[in-house]
DNA sequence: AATTTTTCTGAAAACGCTTTCAAAGTTGGA
DNA sequence: TCCAACTTTGAAAGCGTTTTCAGAAAAATT
């Protein structure tokens, strides 16, 4: 345990157990086929025997790249991302990569500051949430020399590889079904539009969707709260009550301001969705369990990660994938709240 | 953006423009002090002329250990450990570390892997959640040789540091509770206890509590489900209606166990509490918002966060701190649910 | 049997920093 | 003025791999 102790097995020491020279251990244990069949029994024999494990820093530097890859998204106790951060862990991890993390809470200079951290350790991609970057940030992601992906969006010019879905479409699902449903008064709880651009895509879409789907005729107000949590969810539905008359549906820009509406509309008396009809995005566990279950729209989260690694490792083969865009879909899930 | 563009600056080309040597370069960039007022100024001017940035693996293979510390954690989409996550790196980030995030998803085998993993890397430190680990797990951590941390668990022996707080105690505080509020026929529904040593702990705290504030009048069942979601919370409530007779409290493993079955006693038309009494644990957002709101354990999910972190870096400038075990507390929150 | 290919293997040069050790330069006291 | 003590700087030796290049051995061809 404590630093110091006991000298670490090194690949010369496996050189030396299994009488070869190091350049040819380090071939065994890289590329297994181009080394004779009976060296590289010896070899791994050795290096089982010794309990030999490689030093990745050494190897990173003396490697082009290392393995390394930084992943960067708003938040960690966001569901979105941890979903989509779990599933690039798995992929990534069997390929003996390893992610380095960072989160930096919508703020746009924090990013930058993240990305020249992680580009100090040559990595061997970088991953980014969304298209709005800034200046520093672009300059650090191309100072870093890799392959840079964006995702969690589409709408926007890419860096270089995208992969990601419409937060515009996404709300404009919502729009559409509302105004389908006869709901033509309607409002959208927005959080802080201003500092989440995915966000206020999806509250556009709706406002959008649902002026053409009405054919003009519905209103529709855009209310932002300052914060994505089920109180602001609550707040949310106070402002709309009290700023649109006769308002017959909300749309909200996340399935906890949803549920918090809901609570409230509970206890309000307000009946959901005969009095009020109430619309997510998200589509987390907690969207089909709540009482009545909740109409959301559903962003591919999950398969983002999925795709963002198989991304990842397609291209690090082949370097001509630069710029490729991969687009996933999202699903309007239609529940009894509204 | 492709690869192989452009040379990266290297501390070589910061001495060169300042006049200076490697050596110098290297003192004035990482202790100020050690170096003439003047030949900081002239290196430090170069270095941000030149757009330099330290190339981390270079260093870390140059130093003794890294600027990395590896975390490990069961997962990234529950709700505790995220927060955690987030309070460590923003501490952590601030001193220039860097966070090795895995989890493991509560299956043993793969911890050691990720440890495995992990010490490649040379790490600062490693932190591991709770206190039961493999053999194997054991090993790596010892050939890692550097500090570790263990955390969010209280009840067993550390390894070497430890910063948590009991579970055990987090569900005495439940059945102390629930048997003063005069709840004598209860139930606890916990989620996977084989494979959750610190939900399992919790449940015999509650189990043991109970039976002593009731002086053992008290009836109690162990209830287990499959999981830690809303859908099992329903699921829970349904088993212990049926196996325990005129039950009048059930406390849950997790809060959102206990939100699911919230959720279902609605439905049920059963009341709460007036009905059934329910109890959480977790604290989570949600907990005070829901209909009636939750009465739970609140553990000091954000604090272990912060106190891993500063622990480390104590840790880090004054290695007599090992085995060093922060004791930290939980707290009974009591709402209108049970 | 003598060559030419092809397959394996090892020596050695990076990779870009940190750190030790000694030399050079400064300061102050005798 | 000279020497001791201290401060500041630079040369060079790693850190543990990867990878290139060339030589040795084996296989295939004539």
């Amino acid at each position: 345990m404590a630093a110091g102790t006991k000298r670490r097995v090194r690949m010369s020491d496996v050189a030396q157990v299994a009488g070869v020279s190091l350049a040819t251990v380090s071939r065994a244990l890289r590329f297994p086929e181009s080394v004779s069949q009976e060296l590289r029994g010896r070899i791994e024999t050795a290096a089982q025997r010794l309990g030999y494990a490689p030093n990745r820093i050494a190897g990173s530097l003396a490697g082009a790249h290392s393995p390394l890859i930084g992943v960067i998204v708003p938040s960690l106790t966001n569901a979105f991302f941890a979903t989509t951060l779990e599933r690039m862990t798995v992929t990534l991890e069997a390929e003996g990569f390893q992610l380095l993390i960072g989160h930096h809470g919508y703020d746009l200079a924090r990013e930058a500051r993240i990305v020249s951290a992680f580009a100090g350790w040559n990595p061997a991609a970088i991953v980014v949430t969304g298209l709005d970057h800034s200046r520093e940030t672009v300059a650090a992601l191309s100072a870093a020399d890799c392959p840079v992906v964006e995702m969690w969006d589409l709408d926007g010019h890419p860096l270089d590889a995208l992969v990601g879905f419409s937060n515009t479409e996404a709300g404009r699902f919502a729009g559409r079904h509302m105004a389908r449903a006869g709901y033509d008064r309607i409002a959208v709880v927005c959080s802080t539009p201003d500092k989440d651009p995915r966000a206020a895509a999806r509250a556009r879409g709706v406002l959008e969707a649902h002026a053409e789907a009405t054919g003009g005729r519905g209103k529709a107000a855009l209310i932002s709260v300052d914060g994505r949590e089920l109180g602001c969810g609550a707040l949310g539905l106070d402002k709309a009550l009290t700023e649109v008359p006769d308002l017959r549906a909300i749309a909200f820009s996340g399935d906890m301001l949803a549920v918090g509406a809901l609570f409230e509309a509970d206890r309000r008396g307000i009946r959901v969705p005969e009095d009020l009809a109430l619309v997510g995005y998200g589509d987390l566990d907690i969207a089909s369990n709540t009482n009545p279950p909740l109409t959301t729209v559903r962003p591919p989260r999950g398969e983002i990660g999925t795709a963002v690694a198989e991304h990842i490792l397609k291209r690090l083969k082949d370097p001509d994938r630069s710029g490729e865009i991969v687009t996933l879909n999202v699903e309007m899930v239609v529940r009894d709240s509204g």
